[in-house]
DNA sequence: GCGCCGGTCAACCTTTTGATTGATGCTGCT
DNA sequence: AGCAGCATCAATCAAAAGGTTGACCGGCGC
């Protein structure tokens, strides 16, 4: 019998899950959260063998789930925990399994490919969905080049339509050094204008 | 009893709308689809008093739920169509509700906000998400200014990074056309630059 | 200690963008 | 017919952004 953790803030996805795994005969949800902390609370009751655990809690949340993941898995003895959100990024999905998740699925999946994930889980075994796998694999490939964080804040303000004074002021930066941070910006994604890098980031996940 | 047929992509999010609704005792569930085609169909068919409508339905799909709700509620004595989606924005709402959405919630709502919309729905009275209430007022109060669709077109490209050099190619413009294009995004949008642009218009749903 | 990298800044120059003004043709509405 | 709105383009000027080179400092690893 595997003992299984919702978390998510949403009832309505909540009780789907529930319905989608109760049916299977090997599985018992033991425990509910809509928050990332009791999450992380219930996590370290025993009894729970696999964490199905939402990364988005609402715009009124202290914890997201990449936090909870975390937290929940740097306890010896801690449950797996799965990941099941709506959408994927890249910005999510490395910070996710990075804390130490074992899977990362998404909520559109098939009742059968939850279960499986679910077992496999349960077993230690990792439970990609294939579009996870598929960036996973993109990004081996690619050495990336991720931005520092500084150039990542500096493109942030970027994306919200602030102008290289207007950052450098935010930032009590020199122009000069705010353009210095785009321009290694832009050989990192390998565009050229600002907008261009905006969408180029977003696309991978790097900003919002 | 209230009759409801379920169109949503996702398995999970299907069976959670089911057990939450399921659970008041005037309601009845009579059908579900999966597709937007599937639930034009099964809402053609008598005996549906309401129908929860789901807006994506995926990218293998041609079919997206506005244009569901307009093929829905163009028949005479057509069941009420309650949206009840993940996310909001301008770009989904709006032609939702102009398709004749009888309501739109979020799928973070809780169970008893639901069943109170699903009531009002049933009734032939509407029911809105305070979010989409208060942009639907804000959009009252300012005239909106929408964009016309040369602009919209032409602020799309600039959003995926274009300069207006690109945009006037891709389009057989001169670039002088596009720059008066922009100028007049610009001062729509209340904004000076076209990164500001693209955020602005990101935020209103007016693209992407 | 030395090299490397990230972060900071400067000076210079080219390109792009934004602001303004003005003009033309087309469409739809009254 | 007249008007408003949209789309098209031109010319011009000022501002912003992009590209290049070079420089300094601090922390980190070997």
């Amino acid at each position: 019998m595997i003992r299984l953790l919702i978390a998510d803030d949403h009832p309505v996805v909540r009780a789907g899950l529930r319905a989608v795994l109760e049916s299977e005969p090997d599985f018992a949800i033991v425990a509910e959260a809509a928050t990332a902390e009791r999450a992380v609370e219930l996590a370290a009751e025993p009894g729970v063998d696999v964490v199905l655990m939402d990364l988005q809690f609402g715009p009124g949340s202290a914890m997201n789930g990449a936090q909870a993941t975390a937290a929940i898995t740097a306890r010896p003895g801690a449950p797996r925990v799965l990941v099941v959100t709506t959408y994927d990024s890249d910005a999510d999905t490395l910070p996710a399994l990075e804390a130490g998740a074992t899977g990362y699925l998404l909520k559109d999946a098939p009742p059968e490919e939850l279960a499986q994930a679910v077992r496999a889980a349960a077993a230690g075994r990792s439970a990609l969905a294939p579009s996870v796998a598929d960036r996973l694999l993109e990004r081996m490939r690619t050495p990336s080049a991720a931005l520092s964080a500084r150039e990542t804040e500096v493109l942030g303000l970027v994306a919200d339509g602030l102008t290289n004074q207007q950052v450098s002021q935010r930032l009590h930066l020199s122009q000069a050094t705010v353009k210095s941070h785009l321009v290694h910006v832009y050989t990192k994604l390998g565009v050229d204008s600002r907008t261009a890098a905006v969408r180029e980031a977003r696309r991978r996940g790097l900003i919002r």
